[in-house]
DNA sequence: AAAAAGCTACTTTTT
DNA sequence: GTAGCTTTTT
């Protein structure tokens, strides 16, 4: 990392080389407000990082000037290593993370003027709703008239529109009650110096809404904000943008509606069309151009979305040629099914493609049980995302509230969770002693441990002992020995150590200690900073001093200009608060098991931004995708269109669509019709395995899916895995001539003397072309095309 | 305080 | 079908 930037050795040409003209034109925009309509696989990623490099190239902006803002802090990451490996600068100068993380470090440099203590800790979901249940249970309110779970929803929906309790117009009794709890909530958050989520970003959002100095400060700084994913946004975090932007500078924002799959959880496709209106937009540039799926993959993709309404508009396009068809299999049952893809990737590896390359993707999690198993059995190793992650296991949090509790005692959450753990016969009744006079004393039950007599009263007084000598021993600790101290101060080694199973979690903890240290190394601190300080930088002689807008109303001092000196650019936190605040937004990989040459195996939703070789669709039926809860909601059928538009430009080569008449749900057997995302392929793409049914035969006239379920080769027309051939396949070669003929297999078909039937196979070109047809009533027959007089039944 | 039994929900999820 | 939670039992 050098800090001396040599603007004259970069190569302008190699920066924009290979760009296309709408990518090149993308990055090369002036500074103004611009809306990049990116396709799937059209080089999101890359335009907005050749952006950012090209605007500093250009001298058009200094790092200092840079805000970009991600989603995922998987995305952020990336965008800081490859920028980092493009420019010979330090990029720490530049403002890149999530909206929450940024918010999160804009708080910590500005808590005071937040109205927050320097140490707030930050809730996860999981926290906030037992901090949500704890309120409650102080209240007496009956869990069962008002569920903690959806006050939870309530508040979080609540903050996400940027309304504070105040301003949510409550319009019958049951909601006055979740206002008032709304408020209590915020109450009790607000003793304990903890935020959650959705309260980063709406506190920063008043931090500046009610800061004119600091807001002009911000605004005057950061002259270039790019937004990736711009379609997940919701109104807070399209507000919070907006303020920053202020009246001067240009938001570069990319998107994609079509990829919009998160409406239920507070998404605003709206944005998109709000922000071209409200900002004036002049430069709003379509990415169609797409590197990643062979042509019949797009064109599914395409002819799919098309079915929506009120979209933006956009095309995606290929160079990459046809490829090979869109292949459909009907299964009886979800078991075979499985069955199915098992045999199909057993194909797929047998002639080259590497496991790792090869996705399952399914609408809800359920499904991954019958194919895990069928997985197991065949010996092919998987990998299911979204399991428990690292920060989430109960081990790691139970760490995590002590080391919280050593910076922050206030922090009820933190403080119930250990308080009895280990067990030092601390009991349910010493504790709610305990709040109670929290209540009466309106303190934290740290504070209030004095107010408790008797025996409780003395163990308690243990507990605070214990966490008293935690904190001195603790004072000049670096972060990793900070954590390894209280990993065995606290009890937690020798409890897990005696447990029975215990081993796994204490490696668990071990790894926190290593996280710990790679988490110093990674933000640059010196091994021996202690973790309860601001870190003097190298080269810098002071520590950073914050000076808060309200201190002195003229003046704001924050990093210096200067950006290319680390020293000038001063931390906002202390090397634990930032472990912290790692842990609760960043929960760590949430990968189940590990190894790279696996299937991977997850819900759609997870595998946005992915890609692979070969793509399983699975459970394409009416009522699981499209899922029957989306038919209730406004715009539910268009956001799972968009779902399956999402699983579909995940493949690069291959793609394989199934559905299952019968499948076990919730414990009982359910019988579904194959999903109208079918109807809404183009056919001809579609090369069915299994004889596609029409929906008017499916309970009529057929006698063949009964008593397969075990064998699914044997089932009709289905002639064994479809890669065991090599990729020039003959039988694609078929399929062309079927497309020239206007036929395919799997097609019902109608002919005057035989009646209705179903082609089978095809055979032959042009005049010569011949398809073998069963027919209900006559069996199979092959049949001269140019001869004999079949219309397709559709 | 730990173990066992009973009950209930159940789409998607990052921060 | 089953995980996660609460209640009951030891």
């Amino acid at each position: 990392m050098t800090n001396e930037p040599p603007p004259t050795l970069w190569k302008m040409p190699e920066l924009l080389n290979n760009l296309n003209p709408e990518q090149h034109a993308a990055v090369t925009l002036p500074n103004e407000p611009a809306l990049i309509l990116a396709g799937a696989g059209s080089g999101k990623t890359r335009v907005l990082i050749t952006r950012i490099a090209w605007l500093i190239q250009q001298g058009l902006a200094s790092p200092a000037t840079i805000l970009a803002v991600t989603f995922t802090n998987k995305a952020a990451r990336e965008m800081m290593a490859r920028l980092q490996a493009l420019l010979p600068i330090d990029t720490r100068g530049m403002w890149i993370g999530t909206f929450h993380g940024l918010c999160n470090r804009m708080l910590r440099a500005h808590h005071r003027d937040a109205g927050l203590p320097a140490t707030f800790q930050i809730l996860d979901t999981a926290d906030q709703l037992s901090a949500i249940k704890r309120l409650m249970k102080g209240l007496n309110i009956d869990d069962e008239k008002y569920p903690a779970k959806n006050l939870q929803y309530f508040i979080n929906n609540a903050k996400e529109q940027g309304l504070r309790p105040k301003d949510v117009d409550a319009t019958d009794n049951f909601n006055r009650k979740f206002v008032e709890l709304y408020e209590a909530y915020d109450q009790q958050c607000q003793r304990e110096g903890v935020v959650d989520f959705p309260e980063l970003l709406l506190r920063c959002f008043e931090l500046l809404a009610h800061n004119p100095p600091l807001r002009a400060h911000y605004q005057a700084r950061f002259r270039h904000i790019l937004v990736d994913e711009f379609q997940d946004t919701n109104k807070l975090q399209y507000a919070w943008l907006k303020m920053l932007a202020g009246q001067t500078n240009s938001i570069f924002a990319v998107g994609d509606d079509d990829q919009s799959i998160y409406a239920f959880r507070g998404a605003n496709v709206g944005n998109m069309r709000d922000f071209e209106q409200e900002f004036n937009v002049r430069h709003l540039i379509k990415l169609e151009q797409n590197y990643r799926s062979h042509g019949h993959i797009l064109d599914a993709a395409n002819q799919l979305i098309a079915n929506n309404s009120r979209r933006l508009g956009k095309n995606l396009r290929t160079d990459a040629g046809h490829g090979e068809p869109v292949r459909v299999y009907e299964a009886t049952t979800d078991t075979q099914e499985a069955g199915w893809i098992v045999e199909e990737i057993k194909a797929l590896i047998s002639t080259g493609t590497s496991r790792s390359e090869v996705a399952v993707l399914y609408r809800s999690n359920a499904q991954s049980r019958t194919i895990e198993h069928t997985l197991v059995n065949a010996g092919i190793a998987y990998r299911v995302y979204g399991g428990l992650r690292f920060f989430e296991r109960q081990e790691i949090k139970h760490a995590l509230a002590y080391l919280r509790l050593i910076d922050n005692p206030n922090d009820d959450t933190a403080f119930s969770r250990v308080v009895n753990f280990p067990t030092r016969g601390i009991g349910a009744r010493s504790i709610e002693q305990l709040a109670d006079a929290a209540r009466l004393y309106n303190c934290s039950m740290a504070a209030a441990i004095p107010y408790v007599a008797g025996k409780a009263g003395s163990s308690l007084a243990g507990f605070a002992n214990l966490i008293g000598k935690m904190r001195a021993e603790t004072q000049q600790m670096s972060l990793p020995e900070t954590v390894e101290y209280v990993v065995r101060a606290s009890g937690l080694s020798e409890f897990y150590q005696t447990e029975r199973e215990g081993q796994d979690r204490l490696e668990n903890l071990q790894e926190l200690v290593n996280a710990a240290a790679a988490f110093v190394s990674e933000e640059g601190y010196g091994l021996d900073t202690p973790a309860r300080s601001i870190p003097l930088r190298p080269g810098a002689t002071t520590a950073p001093e914050l000076v808060s807008a309200t201190d002195d109303p003229n003046t704001v001092v924050l990093d210096a200009p200067n950006f290319t000196d680390p020293a000038q650019n001063p931390d906002t936190m202390t090397p634990l608060a930032g472990f912290l605040s790692h842990a609760s937004l960043e929960a760590g990989d949430n990968q189940a098991q590990a190894g790279q040459e696996a299937v991977q195996l997850m819900t759609v939703h997870a595998a946005k931004g992915l890609e692979f070789t070969a793509v399983f669709i699975t459970g394409l039926e009416e009522g699981l995708f499209p899922h029957e809860n989306s038919a209730m909601e406004t715009d539910g059928l268009e956001e799972e269109r968009r779902l399956m538009y999402v699983a579909i430009t995940r493949a690069k080569e291959r793609l394989y669509l199934s559905f299952a008449q019968s499948r076990m749900l919730h414990g009982q057997t359910r019988y579904n019709i194959r999903s109208r995302f079918f109807d809404e392929l183009p056919q001809e793409t579609l090369k069915w395995l299994t004889p596609k049914v029409e929906a008017g035969a499916r309970w009529g006239g057929r006698s063949d899916n009964a008593g397969y379920g075990r064998d699914w080769f044997a089932r009709p027309g289905y002639t064994g895995p479809s890669s065991s051939t090599p990729v020039s396949l003959p039988a694609f070669a078929n399929e062309q001539r079927a497309a020239e003929s206007g036929f395919r297999v799997g097609q019902q078909v109608f002919h005057t003397k035989f009646g209705e039937g179903t082609i089978t196979a095809l055979e032959g070109g042009g005049t010569d072309a011949k398809a073998q047809v069963k027919f209900k009533r006559h069996g199979e027959k092959w049949l001269a095309l140019a001869v004999a007089k079949l219309q397709a039944v559709e």
